[in-house]
DNA sequence: GTAACGCTGTGAATAATTTCACAGAATAAT
DNA sequence: ATTATTCTGTGAAATTATTCACAGCGTTAC
């Protein structure tokens, strides 16, 4: 069992859990290391190999317990108590973000979201409550928000950054097209759409041109 | 330069353009790779090996020239012809990836949307024609469409992709939470909004606690 | 019993990616 | 001119991630 975890083990544990709490759903049981990995595109031993980071082991006739497997997996990847979870800029996509989140995982789930638009704030918009930014360092706080959201413009996201992680947000999802400067120990995802599109248009264009040449 | 690029090479490429055309924007002309590093989150290193790809070469003494770097980047990602791309899923998310998609990279833009929901068929939203299912083989033919966007329910994500890979679509980005089972020759690139979140909570977690333990 | 099977867990090998470190080059200063 | 400076481009090294391959085990079949 690793000291550390690297980024994309624990984002593969995330997504076995998923697929474990589907086939649980389903009525299955057990599951074999290469049935879990067909399920979510990678090798068998890709899969076995994450487990170890876990400590959990399975049998060698019967594979994993479909239960337990996910209990475990959620006891290593989920905070002992819920975390609460802080969007900033409610518009069309953190609209379309708090949609998608509300009534979901209960662990983690969208406790405030946070607008500079005076007819935003509070409202209350898929049960969640929008304040202004004059609020946040006492709502992160009061509610001891640990994870950020950023769905502002791009031109507002350094700041928005630097007020959460001032008002002791440690993690960050960001979806602005801007790399974020902040502090070493404060944790950044990005997800950048206009990339994502761009690589696929490369990869599709590609892989076309590679079919057409294809003479052996 | 070598025969293929990575993938991860192509994503740093994207973000470099968008970056160097904020520079050109703001009337820089020249830079060195340490400061594209900087803004990229990346290290110098990385930028000159990335740009070794493309096969421009900037002045030990100037550094790179702003504007022939992004056209050089331009000329190794881009289609020399414009790529349309077709979004399926209307919905909250799909709504808000046409509104910041509208009027941008004229060079890969979204010519067509396709839902089930008979009240959005025939509409237009963000200058995008909506289109019924049936549509999609004549749609996708007729307008050249080789990216597909899937912003569609998790139970209808895998249909809609073979129907989009059968229509003639060569990559797909996939907003669904669902692992896509395609033809190896398709390029998918999942962004799976759950998993990131659940990435950042976890890091966010361990950063703190790694913070309070802080004792030497 | 015990032999055969098909799995898991994991060291070792391999592959992919990043960083180091420095020769060579363009310029500026003298 | 010559020297000093500071960059680029790139082999080589280091690091990180993935896959191979197999010993060992629980189960079943006979
Ligand atoms: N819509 C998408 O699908 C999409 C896709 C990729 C990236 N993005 C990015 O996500 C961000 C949001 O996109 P959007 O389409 O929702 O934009 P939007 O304009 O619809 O919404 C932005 C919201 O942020 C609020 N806001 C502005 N400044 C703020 C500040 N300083 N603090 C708090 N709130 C502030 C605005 O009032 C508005 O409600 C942008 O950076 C955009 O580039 C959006
Ligand atoms: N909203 C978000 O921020 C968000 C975040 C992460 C992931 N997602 C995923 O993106 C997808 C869409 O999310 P959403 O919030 O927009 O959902 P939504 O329910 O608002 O929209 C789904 C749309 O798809 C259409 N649709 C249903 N079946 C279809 C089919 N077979 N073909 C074409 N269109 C069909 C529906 O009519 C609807 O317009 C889901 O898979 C969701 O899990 C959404």
């Amino acid at each position: 069992m690793p000291a550390t975890v690297s980024e994309k083990t624990i984002g593969r544990l995330s997504l076995y859990r998923r697929l474990l709490y589907e086939l649980r759903s389903a009525g299955e049981e057990n599951l074999y290391s290469h049935q879990l990995a067909q399920m979510a595109g990678v090798t068998a031993a890709q899969v076995r190999r994450d487990l170890m980071s876990i400590g959990y082991s399975g049998s060698p006739t019967r594979g994993y317990d479909v239960r337990e497997l996910g209990e475990s997996i959620g006891r290593f990847l989920d905070s002992p108590i819920d975390q609460g979870v802080a969007l900033v800029g409610v518009g069309n996509l953190g609209r379309a973000i708090m949609a998608f989140f509300a009534g979901r995982r209960p662990h983690l789930r969208i406790v405030a979201a946070f607008d500079t638009d005076p007819y935003k704030v509070n409202r209350v918009i898929q049960g969640v409550r929008c304040y202004s930014l004059e609020q946040m360092p006492q709502v992160v706080e009061s509610e001891g928000i640990q994870v950020g959201i950023l769905a502002v413009p791009a031109v507002a996201a350094q700041g928005a950054a630097d007020t959460l992680v001032r008002a002791g947000v440690r993690g960050l999802l960001n979806f602005a097209p801007v790399p974020l400067r902040v502090a070493p120990d404060i944790y950044v995802e990005d997800i950048d759409m206009t990339m994502s599109l761009e690589k696929v248009a490369y990869f599709a264009r590609q892989r076309a041109t590679q079919k057409e040449l294809q003479t052996w």
